[in-house]
DNA sequence: TTCTTAGCCAATCACCGTCCTCCAT
DNA sequence: ATGGAGGACGGTGATTGGCTAAGAA
């Protein structure tokens, strides 16, 4: 259901290989927030991987929606599509995939769209946050 | 397992979000706001990085289908007129020559 | 407004560092994508905002762990748990055999030839 | 059909990894 | 003692745009 996520049948993911994604980055980004204050380098090393995973996974749900649209390029549509299919990822990415276009010229208004079912275990927030970036 | 709402996503209506993850979110939504008050948020993305690198990618030698091309390959200075007439990368991009 | 250039300009510098390089994403995300399928240049740019948000994410989740034991120092335990409380088991999963065999081939520095 | 756009190529140079010292744990 | 932050350094792959096929519309 909620985490379904699959590496493919086989055996992959194993043995750590080389990071594809630059350690020394990511440990900057870590520490952005100031409450970080030491990383171990398994730690770098180990988020490192998992976002390599991340983007993996990210890739192979961003194909599958794409290529049920019939279509060779990867949207952004696509890929919001793509992430509202898994929750865990949905929810924490919530302010960086806005719902659609920021500005809509149209002045269509409230009834609409309710389509997100409350899962079977959510809670609620309420206030008025700017989104990323 | 319980249902959690987020105060006011991004348009009015509430959001039911994974209860684990409710604390994390409203807790990077604060940096977030914080980083706003800050002026560190980037808001708009520049057409490119680095000023070099802009500049070397304008100067270097391109094939005529806008590609770059091995410096080498088609040094002009040489004092050899006729160029040589096998510059074997098959992969021209329709026409042969330009 | 109260901005001045100079510090819109610091920030686009530091814009850079906040994000993984795209050429990075886009080599990752290509070896799982079938062939010649594409990816447009606006969902290159959110899907690299999302990585910087995902090891945020991870991150600020890991520090409570880590707060929780009374360390400063973030360390491979605290991911992995992060990772679970917030609903990414698989990834927990495979990070823990990550661990494991990071921390064996510790104890092995010297495995090579001769 | 028309019009938008993502991939293609490889040389420089910013940055990543690795080494080192120093100090907090 | 251990091991991570910070800095210096050398090697190297990410960055980069013009043209056009590919494909969105």
């Amino acid at each position: 259901m909620t985490t379904e996520h699959d590496e493919d049948g086989g055996a992959t993911t194993e043995e750590p290989h080389h990071p594809s994604l630059p350690i020394s980055r990511i440990k900057r980004i870590m520490k952005l927030d100031k409450d970080i204050n030491k990383v171990n380098s398994e730690a770098a090393f180990l988020i490192t991987c998992s976002t390599e995973l991340f983007l993996q996974f990210l890739a192979e749900r961003s194909a599958q929606v794409v290529l049920e649209r019939k279509k060779k390029t990867i949207k952004l549509d696509h890929f919001r599509v793509a992430v509202k299919q898994h929750q865990p990822t949905n929810d924490f990415l919530l302010d960086c995939l806005p719902n659609n276009s920021e500005v809509v010229p149209k002045e269509s208004r409230g009834s609409g769209s309710k389509k997100d079912v409350g899962a079977s275990g959510s809670k609620k927030i309420e206030a008025f946050f700017n989104k990323c970036s | 397992h319980a249902a959690m709402v987020l105060p006011i996503d991004v348009a009015e209506e509430p959001v039911y979000v994974n209860a684990k993850q409710y604390h994390g979110i409203l807790r990077r939504r604060q940096l977030r706001a914080k980083a706003e008050l800050e002026n560190k948020v980037p808001k708009s993305r520049k057409p490119y990085l680095h000023e070099s690198r802009h500049k070397h990618a304008m100067r270097r030698a391109r094939g005529c289908g806008g590609r770059f091309l091995s410096a080498k390959k088609f040094d002009g200075t040489a004092g050899k007129s006729t160029e040589d007439a096998g510059t074997s990368s098959g992969a021209d991009v329709s026409n042969s020559n330009c | 407004n109260i901005n001045n250039n100079e510090n819109t300009i610091a920030v686009e510098e530091l814009e850079n560092d906040q994000l993984m390089p795209l050429a990075n994403i886009d080599r990752i995300m290509r070896q799982i994508l079938p062939y010649r399928t594409k990816v447009s240049k606006e969902a290159k740019l959110t899907i690299q905002k999302c990585v910087s948000e995902f090891i945020s994410f991870i991150t600020s989740e890991a520090k409570d762990n880590c707060t929780l034991e009374q360390r400063r120092k973030i360390n491979g335990d605290d991911l992995i748990i992060a990772m679970r409380n917030l609903g990414f088991i698989e990834y927990a999963n495979i990070l823990s055999i990550y661990l494991i065999r990071l921390r064996q081939d510790a104890n092995e520095p010297l495995p090579p030839p001769q």
